[in-house]
DNA sequence: CTGAAAGCGCTAACAA
DNA sequence: TTGTTAGCGCTTTCAG
């Protein structure tokens, strides 16, 4: 009929992206044929591959990688899900998982969660919604619940964490410390003759928080520190969580002599008011942060802060996904790999100038 | 044969995705029965619909969005590329173009560029390969070809650029007026009595920085000051090239008595020469820098520079897109859309105190 | 209101 | 060495 032929001369005037089927129309070969040559496959003779990469340049074609990866049941695309693209930490371990990653042929679909359950949990679903292979990913502040989390699991997609983990969910995973990096930043303050040591800490159901307040606590102990309960107070670690908990602890009939905050932004607002009220960082109250973002050296004075090894992180955890993906069925045993963290000592826990 | 039977048990063994046909088999329907109750068709029964939902959750559907696309035409998949994740600049634009873009139905595929030429055609090339419908993207340092950007165009993908684009592409633009930047912060040096105001730019042959320069040679001449063609200097901006830059100034027979740099991280290098060298900020020397990231507001002194409007770009980017994609063959006529910029005034700036 | 059938672009048995 | 065929999961006419 009409209608058909109307269709069709629609769709040549259209069609923008030339296929696997344009390049066989235009060599006389099949599809299958083509399809072989551009993947190299050895029975297929070096002149029809030739002729056929020639094509394919001039008619400017583009593989559908989709309809390969519907085929083929592998996307080839891994998502990586992080709580928020703006901190120098996550942007550097994506940066070196990328390089990994690509490496090997396997692009990265980025997204973040805001910090937030629902829309990590969105996340999730349209990353399996496109197919990915695999997911890393740093859980969110909010997220408590695992379901989502065993979901990709369940779906057979291979699943790697790092830095913000959950030890009941049983894959592989890439972090720091958390316990020791504790233990060096009070072993550095006591040194420093610290005796009151304020804690501005991440929420408790979160592994890495609870580890650092494990570590802190024990660490008091261990140098023979008093520990007082009023000041360890958990927040989601933004500079206005740092501003206001810094207020609360000056308000203490004892105020601390230091404080270690869990996160550099923290960290930042609580130096923001000790600027403001005039008190002298760190001669009067000294301060810690945690992960070496870049303003920690740009601040004045500049603080002294825990490196957390993003660039290894980043690496490993692609690598880990890497050898999943080699071995599906293999039981691979579980890989928990806990890199050392590093205490970089600046101006604002120098009590003693050496 | 006991091939194919075998082969359809383990079929059945390793299948953890349900699929639409799972659904219709539970149900005693077709495949079309069930895509079309998912997607709230109206000739579909309420009694169906219902039972096809809550099999759909009980089987823990999930849409396979690939397969979806392939047939569609349509990946409901937006590119966008921008030159580093590790910016606020760029961070912000993301988190707002996301969130237009979320709220219709579309996913954000992040990638970044680092900056590099090669690296840019690589995303563009999975971008396409994935079959966005649209690509948003900020130009990287090194891009001076424009073969990939047409490419994109020539597929039918829909591409908007913000903040780094060219005029000779014929696409949407969103972005801010450099010219008219550079004319805001000549003003106000000029009004704190700056007379050999130095330059650190951007590369020529990209627009905004190009814009940037001209605007400050127009600047200066409104103003009756004279332009020091020593005293604009060509780089990356990055923070080394910053330091790199001033050091270079410092060893001017004259040198300046303000800087201009066209990007933050080249102010914050500059900065830290000049602290080392003992030189005191504005008294001295003045600097203004651009983009607003945050540690200009964190710095000693804190750093006058440019808002770029990251939330207002983000959007109207989202938007443009969305507009292109609902009329595709639709003429609509360029939309180059410039944004206000705005001064934001610092201690690194002020000389005359008020 | 539901079913049958074709097809998006690509790949992989199997056949020739 | 190449062609035939079927199918990945989903949508969409067109029939019933």
């Amino acid at each position: 009929m009409f209608n058909r032929l109307n269709k069709y001369i629609k769709k040549l005037e259209i069609k923008k992206k030339s296929t696997i089927k344009d390049i066989a129309i235009a060599l006389g070969l099949t599809p299958s044929a083509v399809s072989k040559a551009l993947s190299n496959h050895p029975r297929i003779s070096d002149k029809t591959k030739e002729a056929v990469k020639k094509m394919a340049l001039t008619l400017d074609y583009q593989p559908n990688t989709l309809s390969s990866a519907l085929r083929k049941g592998k996307s080839n695309l891994v998502g990586v899900i992080i709580p928020r693209v703006n901190s120098n930490f996550f942007s550097s371990v994506v940066e070196n998982m990328e390089e990994v990653l690509n490496a090997h042929g396997y692009n990265i679909v980025m997204t973040q969660s805001n910090e937030l359950y629902d829309k990590e949990c969105k996340s999730i679903d349209s990353l399996l919604g496109i197919q990915v292979d695999g997911i890393i990913a740093s859980m969110a502040n909010e997220t408590t619940c695992l379901d989502y989390y065993n979901k990709i699991k369940s779906k057979g997609v291979q699943l790697v964490l790092f830095d913000r983990g959950e030890d009941e969910l049983d894959v592989d995973y890439i972090g720091i410390d958390d316990y020791k990096s504790s233990h060096l930043i009070i072993d550095h303050l006591h040194l420093q003759n610290c005796k009151k040591i304020a804690h501005i800490a991440g929420f408790n159901h979160i592994r890495i928080y609870k580890d650092r307040v494990q570590g802190y606590r024990d660490a008091l102990e261990k140098c023979g520190l008093p520990i007082y309960e009023e000041m360890i107070i958990e927040s989601n670690l933004r500079i206005e969580d740092g501003r206001r908990i810094m207020k609360e602890l000056l308000k203490l009939p004892e105020r601390p002599d230091a404080v270690y905050a869990a996160g550099d932004y923290a960290a930042l607002g609580a130096l923001q008011v000790l600027k403001e009220e005039n008190i002298k960082v760190p001669e009067e109250i000294a301060l810690i942060g945690f992960s070496n973002e870049p303003f920690t050296s740009l601040s004045s004075p500049t603080i002294t802060t825990i490196n957390q090894q993003s660039a290894q992180i980043g690496k490993l955890a692609a690598e880990a996904f890497l050898e999943r993906v080699k071995n599906p069925k293999g039981r691979i045993h579980l890989k928990k790999i806990i890199l050392e963290p590093e205490l970089i000592i600046r101006e604002s826990s120098q009590k003693n100038d050496l």
